[in-house]
DNA sequence: AACATTCGCAACCGCCTGGGT
DNA sequence: GACCCAGGCGGTTGCGAATGT
């Protein structure tokens, strides 16, 4: 992990944007020779940049591979969704879109996304204010939860629509893990926002130290129509139980589930 | 047309983590 | 165990472009 400590001249490292010519030579050293320790290369480089800057650089502008343009509808609701669970972990959430940073996704987010949650929440801040308290707290993640959609006729976006189909271990952990985020429902959002919920489920603690057996069951599986995704069923516990890694789920008492644990895995 | 404001986004900054010494 | 340092991450800034007045 750590590099050798390097012999460098103290060199003023240069600030600003980019010029055409530093990114063609960032990008012919590491097409040819790979980053490897990132504060070296600048050096090996001919760059007058320290190693941070490079490698920004690369992960965010150069590297091959990064999608440019707007956000398709469905890396919009993967981001809400993820960011409903898992809060500013903008890395983690750009490993669920590919050829997106983490810092598109956070100026992405920043610049649109929050303030449609605003809207969100202020509409829902009427509706409670008019009497209207089925919905509570966390709107946005209601909003999205409800509006999670994907497109029926594309079985490619959801591996969930046939149930038969046994998806081997190794691809087990390709599946796109928005899928069990679209799958909670309104109430297990709830708890893991730590908020206030009707079935006295919430008490602020972390949702990792909630028995997700309850999230599993029937009770989830029907709990509102409105949620569902992938095609018009929601999947049951046994589909889930299929393709997902089973032993990511529950811990070695057999019992508990770490929600972290499934979306890092 | 001129100025003000907002938006979008690249890049920097500072903190944290983890591995080597 | 303490220290050092590279790498990684999230927050923030700054600037050009777009839009509004």
């Amino acid at each position: 992990m750590r590099c050798k400590p390097l012999e460098r001249p103290k060199l003023k490292h240069k600030k600003g944007f980019w010029s055409p010519d530093e990114d063609e030579k960032l990008r012919d050293y590491i097409m040819n020779y790979g980053h490897g320790c990132w504060s070296a290369v600048p050096l090996n480089a001919g760059l007058e940049r320290n190693g941070k800057s490079c490698r920004l650089r690369w992960n965010n502008y150069l590297r091959p591979g990064l999608k440019r343009g707007a956000f398709t509808m469905q890396e919009k609701e993967t981001v809400l969704t993820l960011h409903g669970l898992l809060g500013n972990k903008w890395s983690v959430i750009s490993q669920h879109l590919s050829g997106r940073t983490d810092n598109e996704i956070k100026n992405y987010w920043h610049s649109y996304l929050k303030k449609q949650v605003a809207k969100s929440d202020n509409l829902e801040a009427q509706n409670t204010n008019t009497g209207n308290t089925e919905l509570l707290s966390s709107s946005y993640v209601n909003s999205v939860t409800r509006n999670l959609s994907f497109d029926s006729s594309d079985s490619g976006n959801c591996p969930y629509t046939d149930t038969n189909q046994q998806v081997p271990r190794a691809q087990t952990n390709k599946l796109p893990k928005i899928l069990f985020a679209d799958w909670l429902s309104l109430k297990e959002f709830h708890v893991y926002q730590g908020l206030a919920c009707k079935d006295g489920f919430s008490n602020g603690k972390n949702y990792q130290d909630t028995p997700v057996h309850g999230l599993l069951s029937n009770e989830a599986s029907t709990e509102s129509s409105e949620t569902v995704n992938c095609g018009s069923n929601y999947p049951n516990e046994d589909m889930f139980r299929t393709q997902m890694n089973i032993d990511q789920l529950f811990n070695s008492n057999g019992e508990y589930f770490n929600i972290d644990d499934f979306l890092y895995m």
